[in-house]
DNA sequence: GCCGTTTTCGGCCCGACTGTTTTCAGTCG
């Protein structure tokens, strides 16, 4: 798939064109192409010229620069750009508050080539004086470089969504505020946040920003204005606080969720409707008269348009979908009936069997599975066949004692380097249900794993292939695997597909998802629980499904436990007949043999 | 560089905050 190195080279040809002082629009051009690349949900070495200019933002220029690169390995018009600036100028202009215009002025003027030497001259004092810097300039320099040291300005999901909860929390104690809620890329979901956007109305906004930019968390102050200001928390993450008056929260709402893509569409069929969206309203033009705002619906409806969740808001398609009436019905979390992926202190969870069910029920779930580990995985404590046999006892015993709820009995299976499962066939299959995943070997080659894990989709006894492609956001890179091939066989044996709701997992990712759901692939939303908290990440589970436009059809614990346990049963017989179906050309007469090869 | 149910040329989304070049460019989202 040479779809990322194509989005990563047009975003740095955007970048170098901007040094360059290009018209934005053609900058602006190269960055949705990479954007929409990088969405695209087919390989685009795959793509013939025609195929790619159906891509939105693809023109002929653009589709040729992809067929060049994916033949030379390289994109000359790149390669030409990179030559005429060192590279250090295109890091400075990374700097946050450092632009294109002041890193090329710094180059130009100055003959500064690096971070390290602006860094060294701003300590020293002598960048004031350039042409627009002076000494507030300078110090905020070094300030965005040492923003720009500390991380890479991304944080999991799931380390933002507290703080952010804590914020309003707070407001909602202290400030003079009405409605509020989180905006930006929280609210759709997205696996990592750049940042926490807040939004609020209030009839004293300074007030409001006063106490905001004194909360405890604050560490430093980057704006401070009269509707909106921006800090630094403690824990490194910036939330930017944005107040606006009543009649404006929904359009203010909309605006700050995003995604810029997805807002820039709806803008542009504004225009042409005759109309304006920003963050203030819907506006009929010309003579401003406002015919909406106060809910984010009224943005939607006024382009006659349905109401588009959050989710979907990255110009991947939604919006022709929203004109085409063809939306998804995502998946909600209060549809989901149980949790597939579930560890105890038998392997490497924390809680016995009745701890871990009580904490379940608390849920509101109908069932979960009980999936500690094989033996082959020492490092988890993995079961043998006996330990198994001891803890079906218990579960047995539970079971007896739960009213409408059951415990499953369930096993992660390792997936060995040679594809085989560490656990006998015949044990496995008196399993209510088996959980197969890879935990070793990760850097064998993209034929090894992907043969590993086909294998593991045939077992008989394999219902569902956890965390699939392994990946740990921001510590590892999904191992190298033909997700098609995987996919194509999943749908055929009816095998589902895990999407794993642990903030480092989120595994199958909601590109892979739509990719899937292409294949007819069936899913598992679950949280592979090591400790009863663990059972709140469901949420960030049921997000990334939504984000995949997974639907309640697609997902197998969205079924009551009845018509859940018929599915595992079916999947195991399409399995047995296909075994039986693919060994008859063996047996077959030489005249059928031969029919069936033409 | 893309795109077209007013367009194959001339458009291309919109506004807040900061620092400084005091009327606005640069940056950000």
């Amino acid at each position: 798939m040479k779809n990322q190195q194509v989005a990563k080279i047009f975003n740095e040809l955007a970048q170098l064109l901007e040094l360059q002082g290009e018209s934005i629009f053609r900058i602006r051009a190269y960055r949705r192409a990479a954007q929409n690349i990088d969405g695209f949900s087919k390989d685009v070495a795959a793509c013939s010229e025609e195929e790619l200019m159906q891509i939105p933002g693809i023109g002929k220029d653009l589709a040729g620069k992809i067929r060049e690169y994916c033949e030379t390995g390289r994109i000359a018009k790149h390669q030409e750009l990179i030559k005429t600036m060192p590279s250090g100028v295109l890091e400075m202009s990374r700097i946050p508050g450092v632009g294109p215009k002041t890193a090329k002025m710094l180059y130009d003027k100055a003959n500064i080539k690096s971070i390290d030497e602006l860094e060294a001259l701003a300590r020293s004092g002598r960048l004031a004086g350039l042409r627009g810097i002076q000494k507030k300039t300078e110090e905020n320099i070094l300030k965005g470089i040492e923003q720009l040291n500390r991380g890479t300005g991304r944080h999991l999901i799931s380390r933002v969504v507290p703080l952010a909860e804590d914020i309003m929390r707070r407001l909602k104690e202290k400030a003079p505020i009405g409605r509020i809620a989180v905006a930006g890329s929280i609210r759709r979901w997205k696996e990592t946040i750049g940042d926490a956007d807040i939004l609020t109305t209030s009839a004293d906004p300074e007030r409001v920003m006063e106490l905001f930019v004194q909360m405890p968390h604050v560490i430093r102050i980057l704006a401070k204005g009269p509707t909106k200001s921006s800090v630094i928390t403690d824990n490194g993450i910036q939330v930017d606080l944005r107040v606006v008056e009543e009649g404006s929260f929904g359009a203010a709402l909309q605006y700050f969720t995003g995604s810029k893509e997805h807002n820039i569409r709806l803008r542009e069929m504004a225009v042409k409707a005759g109309l304006k969206i920003n963050e203030y309203g819907v506006f009929r033009l010309p003579g401003d008269g406002q015919i909406g705002g106060e809910n984010e619906e009224d943005v939607y409806r006024a382009l006659h348009l349905p109401y588009i969740p959050p989710e979907l808001r990255e110009d991947t398609g939604e919006i022709d979908a929203a004109l085409a009436g063809a939306l998804p019905q995502l998946i909600e979390l209060d549809e989901i009936k149980g949790d597939l992926h579930v560890h105890t202190k038998w392997s490497d969870g924390r809680h016995d069997l009745e701890t871990i069910a009580t904490a379940a029920r608390k849920k509101g779930y109908e069932y979960i599975a009980i999936t500690d580990h094989t033996r082959g995985l020492g490092v988890a404590h993995g079961l043998d066949e006996a330990r198994f046999q001891e803890q079906a006892a218990l579960i047995d015993g539970l079971n007896r004692t739960l009213v409408g709820f059951r415990l499953l009995k369930g096993a992660e299976v390792d997936i060995r380097a040679d594809g085989n499962l560490d656990v006998s066939d015949e044990f496995l299959a008196g399993l209510d249900i088996v959980i197969a995943s890879i935990h070793s070997g990760f850097k064998q080659s993209r034929e090894q794993i992907t043969k590993r894990i086909l294998s593991a989709i045939r077992h008989p006894a394999v219902n569902m292939i956890a965390h699939p492609t392994g990946r740990l956001i921001g510590e590892r890179d999904a191992y190298d695997l033909d997700l098609d091939a995987v996919f194509a066989e999943a749908a055929k044996y009816g095998v589902a597909m895990e999407v794993n709701a642990y903030p480092e997992r989120l595994d199958l990712n909601d590109g892979n998802l739509r990719r899937a759901k292409e294949f007819g692939v069936q899913f598992m939303v679950n949280t592979d629980t090591h400790i009863t908290s663990h059972f709140d990440f469901m949420g960030y589970g049921v997000s990334t499904a939504r984000r995949g436009w997974v639907e309640k059809k697609d997902v197998l614990n969205a079924l009551p436990y009845e018509k859940f346990m018929e599915r595992l049963r079916t999947c195991r017989e399409r399995k047995a007949s296909i075994a039986e179906a693919t060994s008859l050309p063996q047996t077959a007469p030489r005249t059928q043999r031969r029919k069936i090869k033409t």
